[in-house]
DNA sequence: CCCCTGACTGTCG
DNA sequence: CCGACAGCCAGGG
């Protein structure tokens, strides 16, 4: 499945439209991957001619390369960018994923 | 097959 | 808000 993946995950940054936004965790679920995000931000890294600077983390931080240039990439895009953070056009940050860690109990 | 790495994510303190 | 812990996943040695 190793091409698969890339593919899948190129396919979908591919469909992403100028001024459009999403984080790890959708490009993984969109690409038929759910919990790949780590995955996706490996492949964003290593792949190039992709549009990483359309992918940010779910708490709407941007990515730890070059957050300046993404935060400038994407303001050229229409996107606005407050601190290092992407502003939601309408997008509620709700994703499950990763997070299976158990509360406050102990065995 | 085992172990480690990483542009991730969510919860707890 | 921030750091530590804990899962999950794909890739490479």
């Amino acid at each position: 499945m190793a091409a698969r993946f890339d593919e899948r995950v190129v396919a979908v940054l591919m469909s992403l439209r100028p001024g459009q936004v999403v984080t790890y965790g959708e490009v993984a679920e969109e690409a038929g991957f759910p919990g790949a995000a780590r995955a996706v931000g490996n492949l964003l890294a290593r792949r190039d001619g992709l549009p990483w600077w359309r992918v940010v983390a779910a708490s709407g931080r941007l990515v730890s390369g070059h957050p300046a240039e993404q935060a400038r990439r994407l303001r050229a895009e229409g996107v606005p960018v407050r601190d290092g953070r992407i502003v939601w056009a309408s997008r509620p940050p709700r994703r499950r994923t990763g997070g299976s860690r158990r509360r406050g109990a102990v065995p």
